[in-house]
DNA sequence: GTTTTTACCGACCAAGTGGTCTGTCATAAG
DNA sequence: CTTATGACAGACCACTTGGTCGGTAAAAAC
């Protein structure tokens, strides 16, 4: 038993800085003994908890990746207040993490997604469906918005959730180095912009 | 003469097949023997017309990039055309090529600045100063749109490139394996609805 | 108390990596 | 014709990589 939770204890630290390296420099630009190097362990502890570093990773996503997005990405915009408001709001946070270069989601994501593709298809699937959840969730969220007469009923809800994800990602990638804090402002405003034009029309129905 | 010809030659071949690569299997995980292979190329010929790896992709940046952005992203929006439309056909014909997975200006960059982000100043700094051109020229093209009636002119132009830089870059990572076609159509549409929203009120003024 | 299992150590290996260096051969200059 | 030079070849080097494997010590099981 208490072997267990050693054992658990050690992967779950691997894990974390496994993830923060790897976010920091890239999965193949990230070796094991550099994260071996931070934790002072050994490459004979990483290889009797992890089958490889392929292995490793594809934990790491299971493991933190997937429970962040939950945290920061899909919880946030359920229930049924407004869901426009909902995913400003959620942006509004996520981005601000990220300006502290926190660990937000969206660029790690975007991050991975751009290093695996083409290289590493069975790592690729992971991602996809991580990406494919948030997009399943907020099609929802937006499909609420609809029924609750927050949202246009003409509006394509895949499209709106299409072009919000693509935004979110995109913006992570453009705060990086130059004045992330100015382009979040920016960003959100126009985000706020795009919303109201799609939100439901007083005079509709 | 005929020398200084066939060198230029060869290396125009050497950094076309180094982007290509690049761009596929990003830049760390490219080997030069992986360029020269393909090339029936040796260390020699590499090391006889550049100094470094690191050189050779500044180059590439210099002299491969750059171009390809002027004659996508910039060139297209120049003009005194309705800005909205120049960019939204701007953004169709960049987002038709990626479709086709040909080696288009948006993820290029997105890519790199990714994989070079934290790890390489140097790098970044080129990259980051294409970034920057791309959005002079946007904000440029959108405030010529105010002054020709065709933007709502309270609307923020730097905010308006921001987010339309990010929705590219965005949707680039996004269109990656699933459905790229739908989803630059879907995309496409919603940027166009975004536009609509910030374009001048007839009532106004 | 002995035996088995578990967590971890660290030397080692083969396969690459960026980069160097000597050599060769065609062309151009003298 | 001789000489110098530029374009390339490829063996080689130091170093890093992911991964292996025999060993050790402490805790669990018996």
């Amino acid at each position: 038993m208490d072997k267990n939770l050693k054992r658990m204890a050690t992967m779950q630290r691997m894990q974390v800085t496994g993830l923060e390296l790897f976010y920091k420099k890239g999965y193949y630009n990230t070796s094991i003994d550099d994260i071996l190097k931070e934790l002072s362990l050994s490459k004979g502890a990483f290889y009797h908890h992890f089958e490889s570093k392929e292995d490793f990773f594809v934990q790491i996503v299971q493991n933190l990746i997937v429970r962040k997005m939950y945290t920061m990405l899909i919880e946030p915009i359920e229930g049924h207040d407004n869901s426009l408001d909902l995913i400003t709001n959620c942006f509004e946070n996520a981005l601000e993490t990220a300006v502290h270069n926190e660990l937000d989601f969206g660029f790690v994501l975007g991050n991975f997604i751009n290093e695996f593709n083409g290289k590493n298809p069975e790592i690729m699937k992971h991602l996809n469906d991580i990406l494919k959840i948030w997009e399943v969730n907020l099609v929802a969220a937006i499909q609420r918005g609809k029924f609750n007469g927050y949202i246009d009923r003409h509006v394509d809800s895949e499209g709106v959730a299409v072009f919000v994800m693509s935004a979110y990602i995109g913006i992570r990638i453009f705060m990086v180095e130059n004045a992330p804090s100015a382009r979040k402002y920016r960003f959100m405003s126009q985000l706020r912009q795009y919303f109201k034009s799609i939100q439901a029309k007083p005079e509709t129905v």
